[in-house]
DNA sequence: ATCGTTAATCGTAATATTGCAATCAAACGA
DNA sequence: TCGTTTGATTGCAATATTACGATTAACGAT
């Protein structure tokens, strides 16, 4: 059917989904990373720096932004785009988490 | 299109896009949620943890694997699960990192 | 006012994903 | 052998995603 069926499952695991799914893509990890790379905000030039057209990265920003991945402010004529460190804080927070508890299982049978 | 254009992305930027999209979806994720709960690798009850069919559980657990977050080993006439460290370990230092990477670029305009 | 720039939105085509009923295949036990 | 159990595969319908051309909206400069 095509429809997540997100209302069987916790709030917590839908909120977790939805932020990996927005950076599940490779447009999307790069964006991320050109704006880690810049060290500061960015204005306009995202676009330039995929292989993409214009409304197609402004969709892909459009995605993060709704994640809170991205935060993004309009300076005059251009938008100001850089990264939600909450987003960040939550996922790394996450994965630590699981690795750590992955580590203190210690099953042997895989 | 619904095709995405993996060719003009990094190596890496593919990868780890192919891991947080394996991710990204709520199933997938309480998949993951109970491997780390029951402590051990688990011999066929992921099915009934889950409020979805058994071909849909199996597509999930299918893509899981392929993506390598999940392992999988015939025993018998059930399957065994656990799940991949080294896919938490690349998950966790990549978020450790980005987190880092931020923390550092002290920008002040968002 | 008009033009150029920047970025969002609309519309659409191609493809992917999600979910499940039905079916199949392999392994086990009686 | 035959039935049972377990889990994968097939086939399909509904919906979502990806990508982009065309258009639009908002701003600044001339």
């Amino acid at each position: 059917m095509g429809l997540t069926k997100t209302e069987f499952f916790t709030e917590s695991q839908n909120k977790t989904a939805m932020l990996l799914k927005a950076l599940g893509h490779p447009a999307r990890v790069a964006i991320v990373e050109h704006l880690l790379k810049v060290k500061t905000c960015v204005c306009g030039d995202i676009v330039n720096e995929l292989p993409l057209a214009q409304p197609t990265v402004s969709q892909h920003l459009k995605e993060l932004k709704i994640a809170g991945i991205i935060k993004g402010s309009v300076e005059g004529t251009s938008v100001c785009y850089c990264l939600d460190e909450k987003a960040f804080e939550s996922l790394s927070a996450y994965f630590t988490n699981v690795l750590t508890d992955l580590q203190n299982q210690n099953s042997t049978c895989c």
